[in-house]
DNA sequence: ATTATCTATAGATCTATAGATAATGC
DNA sequence: ATTATCTATAGATCTATAGATAATGC
């Protein structure tokens, strides 16, 4: 439930010995993760964070230059990666002999990555700073479904979905988009178990979708 | 560009003569708005919000209990309506006539909705507070799906639409979602032309998209 | 008398720094 | 000597209230 282990208040003077030693700077970071996911940057102050992990509020600039370099890290592990290693671990022959089941399997993964409690706290973090960061969160979407674009593109080229009904970049759009906005709404850090429920059923629904539209007239 | 007109500086004591007189209240929500749309609410203080309309703090306190009403209220014009409103609009006789044309019309005017300024700044509330708000969002966002089933429903009773593809309900569930998302991502406060260019264009191959795949088999 | 503004201020909280303290690692 | 913690504190800022001031509307 609590985002870092949190440590007894207060601490005696001095640097602590060994046994005692722990890694601070990745306790803060968590604790800030989920500070920030709840309260949004202005609403987590630097003495929030250093309580979440029974330490005192000066020891924080002695592992980051001020308040903003916290978030800039958080936010960086909140904005990349994460999506593109998700598809590379799918088993790549699923590709070329049953698509449909290829992408509902892609599915299934990127629900259980997304479900992952701190996959939602980065999820709400990431709402929060829409705006100040859509940039940088639409040009990680823009990978990923040129992923999954290519992956279209190879079946209609192997005559496994007709060319005519949407082109490969659409129909990774169209799967990628819905996807992420459930992701947004209903699988994020405070959402409750039925919300999150639904988020999978519409991801689910919204895949069988994609599938039935982009592979009609073949099967 | 700015919010509300900004008024001068210091003004001098007591009551200001009625040649002077605004609507204060109006006034100070406008700012709000503008102000928790690029700051968040605890990155938005009392003090910048009397500020941007020229007064002092504590004239704040004449007009709402406390900050978190002003946000209340703030969040509540930018929760409802607005879309509902926007479907009565569109001619009825086009939605017996050519649905496909409606729903191109219906595209278009959420487009121009969702791109006035002040639409969108309530979509950067709204995004900010999701996590919050999100009950509200969603359950606002229910309806307007219901809406939209409808007519994909009646239009499956009048033979215009294959029945067999996709339900009434999953065709509006997709046909908003996307369109949603975009809002989000791409329409809010402090898009740039060209991002909001983009989302204008996405939105309309969206619905495109939805036309192929809901109308092929009929016409 | 009521209303809409102002000035002044209390009291809380926030970010960041200075300087002390004690363990570590050379 | 360096590192990781602490206590104490400066200085800024924030929310909210008290009380003065002057116009309005009865």
């Amino acid at each position: 439930m609590s985002p870092a282990p949190t440590r007894e208040a207060p601490r005696r003077l001095g640097r602590p010995p060994k046994a005692e030693a722990r890694d601070t700077r990745a306790e803060l970071l968590e604790a800030a993760l989920d500070l920030f996911a709840r309260h949004g940057y202005a609403g987590t102050s630097v003495r929030a964070i250093a309580r979440a992990v029974g330490l005192s509020e000066s020891v924080i600039y002695k592992h980051f230059a001020n308040k903003q370099k916290i978030f800039d890290e958080v936010l960086y592990q909140a904005g990349t990666g994460l999506l593109i290693d998700q598809l590379a671990v799918i088993d790549p022959r699923l590709a070329a002999t049953d698509p449909a089941a290829f992408l509902r399997t892609m599915g299934d993964q990127l629900l259980a990555a997304w479900d992952e409690p701190r996959a939602r706290r980065l999820t709400s973090v990431l709402a929060r700073a829409v705006g100040d960061t859509h940039a940088r969160a639409i040009a990680a979407a823009g990978q990923v479904q040129q992923e999954i674009a290519r992956l279209f593109a190879g079946w209609m080229e192997a005559g496994r979905i007709p060319t005519g009904r949407a082109t490969p970049t659409q129909l990774a759009w169209e799967l990628f988009t819905a996807s992420a906005f459930v992701r947004l709404m209903y699988l994020h850090a405070e959402a409750s178990p039925e919300t999150r429920r639904a988020g999978h059923r519409l991801i689910r629904t919204h895949v069988e979708f994609i599938i039935a539209t982009a592979f009609t007239d073949t099967d």
